[in-house]
DNA sequence: ACCCATCGGTTCAGCCTTGAACTAAAAGAA
DNA sequence: TTCTTTTAGTTCAAGGCTGAACCGATGGGT
């Protein structure tokens, strides 16, 4: 059963949308066979939930959200812990609006801050405070821990190999730009 | 460098959280070796774009979010094309007040109906019309192209079967009660 | 020098999600 | 039976995300 293979051919009110009249598809969709769909459902149900168990425990122990430690992480590691806002959101993956929101929440709890770009007044650069410093470093033993916990301890040294390959493969397609510089 | 592999430890302003006074891991953290630090970064581009991408494909060509697939597509797909809402909940892997809210929606645009359980009061089900079967007809060979072209297209057979046994590990640590009833 | 197109960010409005409070029905205890 | 507790859903308020409009700065063309 299912809207993925195709099996509900069989099932009641049999009408399949041969020529796309509404869709994109300009001939018959190649529906995923039986293996493909096990796959699937199992795959959407890490991308549904894996986030949110990342974010809930940020959330509890240190109460801030997994995007926000992302970026203070990536301005930890940055040079002078300053970056441009767009550089941060290129790597933060997130758009500038998000990212600006996000980081002037930060700001407002003292662990970034917002200077002009001397070399270039349309830019703006963001800095990790000492305050910010102390959050990523108390915040990344527990953070890593979970990673740990929820995605390293379940796979093998040969399944981690696999996920790699596996994500950098799916990247490619999601986002050909990308810069792949982390 | 990294938060996660603690190559941090030879940078500016090394001050490393031995006993963890705010976070959780009792003892010292195990960080990440290089080769987990590249999988984890290269996974999480993963779990933060595809999602949007495939509701942005959805959203597109059918108007809907990946949500509001994921809940007619099940409806459809059970006896009577009906539910309780708390078995869709369980299903969609969503909590009720979100569901709750988008089956509204979906009501509201007439391809589904709320009526209450004759044999419990409390329990309400939820129908999929025709319209919304016509509308799932209509949208799937589109949606299903798309999982096709991001995941599928650009994995190896043999990467889709590791794949499928990874997540189902992930899962059964993220959440163990989960019914793999999928 | 001036104008216009573009760039880098911010702000705003609308929508969605999340968690808490709330309602109604059913099950269990006295 | 009556009272209490639990279950199933809905509703409400607060906060976050997305896309569109906006604004100042820059650079390129004339």
């Amino acid at each position: 059963m299912g809207w993925y293979n195709r099996a509900m051919e069989t099932s009641a009110n049999t009408k399949v949308p041969d020529p796309g009249a509404g869709g994109s598809p300009p001939s018959a969709p190649r529906w995923l066979n039986e293996e493909e769909r096990a796959t699937w459902f199992a795959f959407a149900s890490v991308l549904l939930r894996l986030p949110g168990a990342l974010d809930a425990q940020l959330q509890h122990q240190a109460g801030i959200s997994h995007f926000d430690y992302i970026v203070m992480s990536t301005l930890s590691e940055s040079p002078g812990r300053t970056l441009r806002m767009g550089s941060l959101a290129v790597m933060a993956e997130s758009g500038l609006p998000r990212l600006s929101q996000v980081v002037g929440r930060l700001e407002k709890r003292g662990w970034v801050t917002r200077t002009a770009d001397p070399t270039d007044g349309r830019s703006t650069l963001a800095s990790l405070t000492d305050e910010g410093w102390e959050k990523v470093v108390e915040t990344a033993p527990g953070h890593v821990e979970e990673v740990r916990r929820l995605v390293f301890d379940p796979l093998t040294k040969a399944q981690l190999k696999r996920l790699n390959e596996l994500s950098r493969r799916i990247m490619i397609t999601v986002d050909p730009e990308d810069r792949c510089l982390r």
